[in-house]
RNA sequence: UGAGUUUGUUAUACGGUCGCGGGGCGCGCAAGCGUCAUGAGGAAAGUCCGAGCUGCACAGGACAGGGUGCCUGAUAACGUCAGGCGAGUGUAACCUCAGGAAUAGUGCAACAGAAAUAAACCGCAAGGAAUCGUCCUUGUAAGGAUGGAAAGGCGAGGUAAGAGCUCACCGAUACCGUGGUAACACGGUAUGCCAUGUAAACUCCACCCGCAGCAAGAUUGGGUAUUUAUCCAUAGGGCUGUCCGUCCGAUAAAUACCGUGAAUAUCGCUUGAGCUUGUCGGCGACGGCAAGCCUAGAUAGAUGACCGUACACGACAGAACUCGGCUUACAGACAGACUCAAAUC
RNA sequence: GCAGGUGUCGCCUAGCGGUAUGGCGGCAGCUUCCCAAGCUGUUCCCGGCGAGUUCGACUCUCGUCACCUGCU
């Protein structure tokens, strides 16, 4: 299934305002449903410098382009990380994917 | 051999699979698909300076305000760089320095100390008095004490005691000569030295600066026509604080036709004071000439994941209009030059 | 990306070339049967960090770090 990221402010407010929360270990997740799947990402500087900041979005992107073909329906998803002193791909994919099994979307 | 100073270069490498950004080529009406090469730094950072570029009038004037400050050069420009001069620390290589003017004027110098720009507390000496464990007058500034700083330092002569009062040496200032483009250096002569520090206090002198910034700005965001209303020419508005000068009318509503994405889209956006190599000029910064090269351009913002091989097991860190510097962060590796110490020949 | 500001006791602040002020708080005492309130005394900063100018710097200058605000 392809998705498209999404990338208005006005969206992310919207979200941010009515969305339902889901949350794992290393991940909080907001979602609405909506015609097609997009995806957007969240993270601010306590996360880190460029550099660091710039390592998260890589491995949601990745890991989120992995689990694509799991979902049932179509949402506006954000996703925005805890913070942690290291982030790996796979907790965050293995984590992705029992939040999409658990609450059936 | 040891210790140290300094200047550069580099910043994991190679191969495979999947994925991302813009570009070329091919297919396709289009969406898109295939393929080819390509895709972060020495600091991309801080935004501390200087420019280009864009708008404001064609970028103007005066005052205010800000900046720079040894000399000569380099440069598009600079608060940068190079070479030199002076001062300071260190045995030395080297490193550091906002390093003009203090008789144009004003301010400040707490406490201590007799006194802070002004002189006499203790002293030293002469004369006088006396109630004889001292006091008064005059001379003096060597010594003591205070301080960051006390009328240049030290030695000799001199004197009642002293004092650049006199002299030698050192220092300072002025003039002259020589060398140097210059800062300045060296030498000579004179002045006994009217005299503190602070201008990163105000200030003076010389030179420089218009203001804003790519979220600048351009095109489209509605446009055109007509009517009405409001402000209005000694008005209002524009790019900064004021003044001069100069330029222009502005805003709102209704009707008719075309149009409908609005923190967006397209441009600005990467060929440039560009890079590499050679050569010539210059001590050098740098410049001239010739040949070759095209080397990110995103816009919720592209470099990652997995596997294999090698070793030193990989630091600081991510372009956002573009350059020239400065500053700060940084695991290491390599190369050049120099200094000191010890030993050997 | 660009522009501007602030760092002083545990917290909030004043001052500005000569070892830093006040309040809240902490501690001790008085008062009360006990607590609170009140009163009295006392404690707590060497100035975000590193240099420079100066005899002397929290204050002036430069660099740096952290935090905050505005432009949309």
């Amino acid at each position: 299934m392809k998705y498209v990221r999404l990338k208005k402010q006005s969206d992310f407010q919207k979200l941010f305002k009515s969305g339902k929360r889901i949350f794992s270990s290393s991940l909080t997740m907001i979602i609405k449903p909506s015609k097609e799947l997009t995806m957007g990402i969240s993270i601010g500087k306590k996360h880190g410098k460029a550099v660091q900041r710039n390592r998260i979005k890589r491995l949601l992107r990745e890991s989120f382009a992995a689990t694509a073909d799991e979902w049932q329906g179509n949402y506006h998803v954000v996703l925005i990380p805890k913070v942690a002193d290291e982030y790996s791909l796979k907790t965050f994919k293995a984590h992705l994917q029992w939040m999409i099994k658990k609450n059936k979307l």
